[in-house]
DNA sequence: CTGTTAGCGCGTTCAT
DNA sequence: ATGAACGCGCTAACAG
């Protein structure tokens, strides 16, 4: 049916063992031969069987990348930056970026793990926070293990190292804690000392190590963790306007919102806006991750900035074996503040400590 | 090494055709015998080899999806809105996305085809705007018919059909000229008469046919098309931002503003707000294809709709052969007009018609 | 319903 | 530097 090896081999007068050598490029060849192989390739439009090559050589040229959504912007720049770091810079030899939505959903992860397996994957790229979960923790660990063994390259980016073993997997955490820390730290600095919390899903390690950073900051202070109330919710937009209502509803008294991220901080403004209460001199509010549109929103807001483009880059390239692994397998990706036009000095007029919201 | 067909069979006392008839599912196993092999498969922890079982049927799970980069929403949404058509809504039979950002290039639009023929793909999504150039879509069909010769489904998702030949390949187009023309319409029925437009790339279908509405509305008014100056540029924030800079250079008296995107038209409001202006009051804004962010822009962005996750989940589906192709092989996705709150009657104040403008 | 027999197309020794 | 031969692991006829 298609054109095969052995066609060009024939069509150049050599054997298929030198046409394989001359595509792979890893082994002398003849520069006349060379040419005249090219020369049939381009001929007969020759394109590799790729199963047949992966079969044979034991190893494709997949790299699997799971994410929870890929239209959320979070993970569009995580995985587009693997991706970029997969492609060939010169010309050839790069791989191609198999992306999976798993929704944050452990059996999904699981299952396009086997999925990827089953591909003989060359790498595995898992993003995002992982559910804290010690059952599901674990049957990833087995996995993990098992996609090592078979000569899979695995990178965590965006998440804490799979507890007691780096079998081969590499680690790429993003400082949430440090993060959240230094945000809650500005707005405490700031004046504020009712500050609520639209934190988001309560398994993922993502938003625990958000909101364990934001009660660090809280009692550094000298104030209690109730001081401010928290709701738990999902990641998206909607659940950042619910969680703000929620929080009205329970301590209107408060100065300042910190959500989980930014898309929750849009959802926050938005509820903000609708109770007719105005951003940033009514209420401050903060996101987290520094998503293009954040800028851009007005006011323009205050959040912490990961720097989700080099760290899929480097991902990528760890998936690739292109870039020296870290020591210890874990490395720390710093988070940065960046202050912006969301979070100001409280009111005077409102009362400074609102109490007694705690416990509602 | 690892384990194998063989394996099974022998651990399970049958021969290795009725394992992969199990796995496989498509034929009829004794149900003793079935459980007898999935137990085995079990035990040791047997993971189907992909390229193998690829070579030997000659198709593969891969689905190819080309955006532009997913990083930016609009591919996003539509790569995930493919990637999860492409899954097993019970189980398995799920395909893997292959998601390639091609960066808008056709050079390495095409490369990445040859990528995925040498995968055997069993389909290949095009999403996004083409480039108008004539060399380029010929090499570009002649791709698609080899591929649609070779097995794999071609299917255009936000893009026009290739010229002459609906050789196998379905085409989802979006009704970028209807939306567009709808959208100036809606400006001019305000009152406004002095448009700017800060197009997209100039080579791309869809800014051509974006374009293309805004004059065609433009003369159905019986305004000269030169009556609102355009500029190009690329399709991301910043070019928004230097196209309404130089917009308000050429033209100080416009009174709106129609952006390629929603992305260019945050850009736009920016530079608008820096130079002193307010949206609407002073200019109105409009964007093009409802981006999530949109919404929660302030003001909200009027846009023009583009049903982008029914389309990207219909592309899918038909990447898969599990919808039924359209009449023609081509359908063309409607755009809705969305009218917020950055477009409003311009400002009585000012002249007019603020003429003398064109050919600046 | 199940086992046997052939390849699928390529990488990779091992010779030469 | 090149060719011959074998096998990667699986599916698909074809028997039985």
């Amino acid at each position: 049916m298609a054109v095969t090896l052995a066609d060009v081999a024939a069509r150049a007068g050599v054997s298929a063992a030198t046409v394989s050598r001359v595509l792979s490029g890893n082994y002398p060849v003849a520069g006349a031969t060379r040419s005249r192989v090219l020369r049939a390739v381009e001929e007969l439009e020759y394109v590799v069987n790729g199963p047949a090559s992966a079969l044979a050589a034991a190893r494709s040229d997949l790299v699997g990348v799971l994410v929870h959504d890929v239209a959320d912007p979070f993970f569009g720049v995580l995985a587009g930056a693997v991706q970029g770091a997969l492609d060939p810079p010169d010309g050839v030899g790069g791989k191609l970026a198999v992306v999976c939505n798993t929704g944050g959903s452990p059996e999904r992860e699981l299952n396009y793990l086997t999925l990827l397996q089953r591909q003989r994957a060359a790498a595995v790229v898992l993003t995002g926070g992982a559910v804290a979960d010690a059952a599901h923790q674990e049957a990833l660990a087995t996995r993990v293990r098992r996609l090592a063994a078979a000569g899979t390259r695995v990178v965590l980016c965006g998440r804490p190292p799979l507890a007691g073993e780096p079998d081969g997997a590499l680690t790429l955490a993003f400082d949430n804690r440090g993060g959240a820390r230094r945000l809650t730290e500005h707005l405490l600095a700031l004046g504020h000392r009712a500050i609520g919390c639209v934190a988001g899903p309560r398994e993922r390690t993502t938003t625990r190590d958000r909101l364990a950073g934001h009660h660090a900051a809280l009692r550094a202070a000298g104030l209690p963790e109730e001081s401010g109330p928290v709701v738990h919710g999902g990641y998206d937009r909607s659940a950042g306007y619910d969680g703000a209502r929620e929080l009205l509803r329970r301590a209107p008294g408060l100065t300042a919102v910190v959500a989980g991220n930014d898309t929750l901080a849009l959802g926050v403004c938005a509820a903000l806006r609708d109770a007719g209460l105005r951003v940033p001199q009514d209420v401050s509010v903060a996101g987290f991750d520094d998503l293009p549109f954040s800028q851009d929103a007005a006011p323009a807001l205050t959040t912490v900035r990961l720097p989700l483009q080099e760290a899929g880059a480097r991902a990528g390239r760890l998936a690739l074996g292109a870039e020296e692994p870290p020591p210890g397998a874990v490395a720390t990706v710093q988070a940065e503040l960046m202050v912006r036009a969301s979070t100001s000095a409280p009111r005077r007029t409102k009362r400074p400590t609102p109490t007694g919201t705690a416990r509602g």
